[in-house]
DNA sequence: TATACTTAAGAACAGATGTGCGTCGTCGTG
DNA sequence: CACGACGACGCACATCTGTTCTTAAGTATA
């Protein structure tokens, strides 16, 4: 996208962006003048035009500050926390860096997903606790031994590990206290996905 | 932060913030009189000015469409996945509706915050699998029975239990078989306050 | 009933702003 | 060398835009 400018258009496409992303606003053709020290108006409109042909930029015409930033979809660049490695359960691994960065929220933003808490023990040998949240994907299809959550026959929801045998479909749950449900034609709601545990 | 707003003024910052986020630059005065059938542009003022008073928006003086609007981090709306009740590991409970959203990534987002990513199964008893990441916040003063990341006296970090006693710190896995550490003069380097798992 | 606030009209003004014209220098290409 | 691009100056103009002043109706509050 930036590889088709010359240096100067790049640097005013990134003053531009910079001011709309962090200021809220973009700037006028001599504020960008002032920036770059170029004194003629004019000198900053023969870079828009250039923005604008080359399609990163559009404009209303005789309008102030009216730039549009084109193929942007905002400032994403601070999403999501920094990864910062491993840490063995039993023993550590490498020192804390790396500057790779985790988003837990674009990590399960498929179309459809939504979230659920967890209430009760039931699945506690699957490490889902009371009070933790589930994120669903009901879009996708439950292959044995997946976690679902499916509605038993009397209309209630119940999150149990999904087992197709023969006829039926057994419901199990992770706790070993705890016996299996069968149903029949009930599908699925959706398959957990992911699991969220907030502590503190 | 709408609340204190009457109802004509909701809908002009509305309209504000609309067009900042779906077009990219504000209105002009005359364009929110426009949009509103407001004749005057003092009869925007008016709005703008409350608006402004109200903790709002900011406005540069003199400038056209200067209007930069407050608490507001961005087209947030769409940030997040729906929140559609609770899920009995027993028994179900409400059906799916509710319009709550929860973001994952803003509900850790504490300044300093990192992830790490658990390897092992010394925490499987505090459903902490291997595989899963973990948010620590090393800002955070580590109280008896949190799970904290804590450097052991050969320099590696480890994730268990935080228990202080007398004059010495116990590391306790959540893991029968595993053996407590015993640790002196350890800070430790941050304290477990999420867990997040992918499954898939 | 008096007071304050919100909402708005209408007119007028100063300054900000986009735009177009002509000119100029530099650089790389054919 | 000529040519076209990029980058820029200076100037002028029309209009856009924010602002202010005065007036006033409607509504809620005390």
């Amino acid at each position: 996208m930036l590889e088709q400018l010359t240096e100067r258009q790049r640097k005013v496409y990134l003053f531009i962006r910079d001011l709309i992303h962090n200021r809220g606003y973009g700037p006028t053709v001599r504020e960008i003048g002032e920036e770059f020290e170029i004194a003629s108006p004019n000198g900053v409109m023969c870079h828009l035009r250039a923005l604008e042909r080359k399609g990163l930029i559009r404009r209303s015409k005789r309008e102030a500050r009216a730039i549009e930033l084109l193929g942007d979809t905002g400032p994403e660049s601070l999403e999501g926390l920094p990864l910062a490695g491993r840490v063995a359960a039993g023993v550590m691994h490498e020192a804390i860096e790396q500057d790779k960065r985790i988003d837990f929220t674009s990590l399960f933003q498929r179309p459809g997903c939504f979230v659920l808490e967890i209430s009760g023990d039931s699945m506690i040998e699957a490490q889902i606790a009371d009070g933790d949240f589930a994120v669903v994907d009901p879009n996708r299809k439950a292959v044995s031994g997946d976690i679902v959550v499916a509605q038993t026959e009397e209309g209630n929801a119940t999150m149990k590990y999904w087992f197709p045998e023969k006829d039926h479909v057994r419901l199990q749950p992770a706790n070993s206290a705890m016996e299996p449900i069968y149903v029949r034609d009930v599908p699925a709601l959706g398959v957990v996905v992911g699991v969220v545990r907030r502590m503190s």
